[in-house]
DNA sequence: TTCTCTGCAAATAATTTGCACCCAT
DNA sequence: ATGGGTGCAAATTATTTGCAGAGAA
């Protein structure tokens, strides 16, 4: 099967590329309609699996209620807020996850990911306002 | 807001615990049926909302498309099929992780994961298979 | 020209919610 | 008895798909 670059295709690429960000689907579908207002959110839906099977993309497997995807190849690692579902990079060394001496169960490894999981401080903040009023 | 147990949450918590793997609302309504065959879908979902809300069950934030819940409460690790969805327990060591020198961005922690995705053997072998086909 | 891609609308899948009745405490 | 819980059906949310026409190679 070969892969066409359509407008529609570069212009999804290059607004995940341009976002820091790990977009979802309908994030990704709002920035790309203000340069092109008559693309279809199943577009969107579409090049993103497409792109992430021909790994120009990577399509992120944390959760939260949306799937999420990110134009940064390279295995790296999250922190995820499970109050507001922020998720950012974390930036750990090598060093810190040894995998080699761990049964892998006769997996095929593809990759490995580290998520850390907390409370951002914008939501702390939210919490003690909260706190503070009760 | 008081808990009740009544034998709804009392069998979804039991079917839970008695499956050693990390079930989805629906696989876990599926099971509970067989004893409670007039027992809601909707129920099974608030009682899983629910028990997670109170730590009596973890609700993992792997993805994939259904979210999965699980009895132990432990932190412990996971080995993803990206293919087939199935998800296994990891048996690392503590000290496979190191979070104490890593910057996590003024988060409050409550938790880490490693994931490892791959291939499981079974859809390697079924892989094999199809490549031979061809 | 050829075959992938697109937009649209309709279909699925997963989850949530409103409501009237039920039942654990 | 009282207020949380349940079943049912309908509503939402996220994603996927069928189809006919458009456009990249």
């Amino acid at each position: 099967m070969q892969l066409r670059m359509t407008n529609q295709r570069e212009m999804i690429l290059r607004e995940l590329k341009k976002s820091k960000k790990h977009l979802s689907a309908d994030e990704l579908y709002e920035r790309v309609k203000k340069f092109m207002p008559r693309i279809s959110l199943a577009t969107v839906y579409r090049n993103l699996e497409i792109l992430s099977d021909a790994s120009m993309i990577r399509k992120l497997e944390i959760s939260g209620r949306q799937k999420r995807f990110d134009s940064e190849l390279e295995d790296h690692d999250h922190i995820y807020c499970v109050q507001c579902h922020r998720i950012e990079n974390l930036d750990i060394g090598d060093k810190e996850v040894n995998l080699t001496e761990v049964d892998t169960r006769g997996y095929a490894i593809t990759g490995r990911r580290l998520e850390v999981t907390g409370v951002c401080p914008k939501c702390q903040k939210k919490n003690s306002k909260k706190n503070a009023k009760k």
